[in-house]
DNA sequence: ATTAGCACTCGCGCGCGGAGAGTGCTAACA
DNA sequence: TGTTAGCACTCTCCGCGCGCGAGTGCTAAT
């Protein structure tokens, strides 16, 4: 099963050279432009054994060769090489970092951004998830009479906000007080410790009850990874690419896909190792509409703490080998920004259970 | 220059036709279709002469007439007939609204998605932005021992964030006196207010001055109309359209222009009577990548008070009559909407000016 | 095992021709 | 004078056939 490295060699070349050109590589060309000490003849009766292995394929008879999902796996898997960015590359993408505000969000969209331009394909990153989302803090602010704002802090950094009624009629003072009781009460809790608290008794006990369902609610959205989509870069220079060139079909479910309803599917249950760039080529997609897509992703975050995914989307045919050395220097810069952002301690969730 | 009242009916026929159908119109098909009482001869004639008044045009010899952008303009300023919804739209349409959450940008966002859907093209929404920009409120929250968020609630009860570092280490506690502080100091001030304020004398004024500083932008930044681009949904729906059909390099042309950069640019300067809804048609954009499509927008709000706006963008071949039609009452619904969630005085901003 | 030679296969681009839709003009008509 | 029938003419669109070129797969020679 393993093959010769000559075979390996001309898969690795049939690879490179389709990435390149998007076009089906011929035995004849494929000697040419390599100077390979073999006849076209001999490539052919290799490049027959390769379509014997499942590794390439012809679109037609008369064709030449392009790669298929399991060519482009092996080659992966054990025949690129990989190829380090250089230091010029690594600062430009670094600088455009230093050039942007500090703030979180904005970082992971610009990651997204970087990738999409530097790969002139799609790129996608996940806001940061806490391991676990716990109130930090909260804040009601009166709004008109009978209407006010929730403000939640939560653990990881994020505010999230939700208005809502009260026929009462709330003055801001009675809601201050109100926020104060409950931040003793609440602060460092999860959503089920908060939703497991009965309400004070007393006058207020309607609002506080009210307060703290939505508050429950409001962190427990947080806690659900599927609460905020993907941000999604480049889907233009994605659409670009010569595989929907004059297809407008394709184009369009592509670009339907890339909708960031579906996409969020796509992408968290993939087996994302703490370490690496995991790629998903093709029909090793789960999700019918990546069939013919590749993914190069990547978890980034401190281990353990707060993180999420960054990585590209492209078709198939990629520059594995720039893709993964992008997508984990991306990785690395955003790890380390995500770690200065919360403080030297990873996370601060306290104790890894609980 | 009045158009004759068959001339005026043919032009109608031919824009309704073409909006329909998406081809050429013919003279013959165009007596045949409407049963008119006339010949296809004199159809003929009365359309040299329109298209000697530039309101039509032919693609090339011997093929059917086209609206052209005069055509439709003055279709859409004096010949078309307008069809308010039938009340079971509007009911589709409130539905939507009600099963929504009570959001004002959720509220937004599906304005423009409810438009999408129902014209099968692309539609836009802004933030309610306030006539003018007063701070309602600040709070401080520790986040690390020298970082710490700053989070501020406007008069329009938009939550902005920021995250900040100070080198000196904080606590919560002294973060929330601040808070307070500056609380009485700032509530109800504008951002040049704010700006003009002299940090108190004290142990804490460096810190106390970084804040006013944050805040003073943050509050700018809310003035500034182009901070958040707008919302754009239906994307798919207007790239399927016919005049993209086959024609990848002009979708994605379109897909590119509508990239939310770009449209920010296209809207806001638009004359937008208080009262009605604005249609701009093709070459009447002054931004170039939008000359041959079409806008229907409306500004939504209380007279004088936090208002966007909201509308539909699609081909200048568009169905306008139940565009306008559902422009206006989408708007109807979020200026409502809009009026609620403020309070039924109308913006909170006491007095017209300052 | 490698290679040269060769017949064969397809996809692609091109030119052609006919069908169909539509125009513009002219001459006749109410 | 406005309307209409008739007609020649113009284009586009579509299907067809054809030749070119790239590439394969097989065979026989080295």
């Amino acid at each position: 099963m393993a093959l010769s490295e000559r075979r390996a060699r001309i898969l690795a070349l049939i690879v490179e050279d389709y990435v390149d050109s998007a076009q089906p590589i011929g035995s004849a060309t494929l000697v040419a432009r390599h100077d390979l000490d073999l006849s076209s003849a001999t490539v052919r009766s290799e490049m027959a054994a390769l379509e014997d292995d499942g590794l390439i394929t012809h679109p037609h008879t008369s064709a030449g060769r392009v790669p298929s999902d399991r060519g482009y796996r092996t080659y992966v898997g054990s025949l690129m090489n990989e190829r380090p960015l250089s230091s010029e590359e690594e600062l430009t993408i670094l600088h455009q970092f230093h050039q942007s505000v500090a703030d979180l969000e904005r970082w992971v969209a610009l990651s997204a951004s970087v990738l999409a331009n530097a790969m002139r394909n799609a790129a996608i990153a996940t806001l940061p998830r806490p391991a676990e989302a716990r109130l930090r803090q909260l804040q009601l602010v009166e709004l008109t009479g009978e209407r006010a704002l929730l403000i939640a802090v939560l653990n990881d950094a994020a505010v999230r906000q939700q208005a809502f009624e009260y026929a009462e009629g709330v003055t801001q003072e009675r809601l201050t007080r109100l926020a104060g009781r409950l931040n003793e009460r609440l602060a460092g809790r999860t959503a089920d410790e908060i939703a497991a608290l009965d309400p004070a008794e007393g006058p207020h006990a309607v609002l506080e009850a009210l307060v703290l369902r939505l508050v429950a609610a409001l962190v427990r959205d947080e806690e659900d990874a599927a609460a905020e989509p993907p941000v999604i870069e480049g889907v233009r220079e994605l659409l670009r690419q010569p595989e929907y060139e004059g297809d407008s079909d394709r184009l369009l479910d592509a670009l339907e896909a890339v909708e960031r309803s579906r996409l969020r599917r796509a992408i968290p249950d993939r087996p994302l190792g703490a370490e690496d760039v995991a790629v998903v080529i093709g029909d090793e997609n789960a999700d019918g509409p990546y069939r013919d897509m590749s993914f190069v992703l990547a978890r980034y975050g401190p281990p353990g703490g707060a993180g999420g995914v960054v990585g590209l989307l492209g078709p198939t045919r990629l520059h594995y080998p720039e893709a993964v050395a992008h997508v984990r220097y991306v990785r690395d810069v955003l790890t380390e920004l995500t770690r200065r952002f919360y403080g030297e301690t990873g996370a601060d969730a306290p104790g890894e259970d609980r």
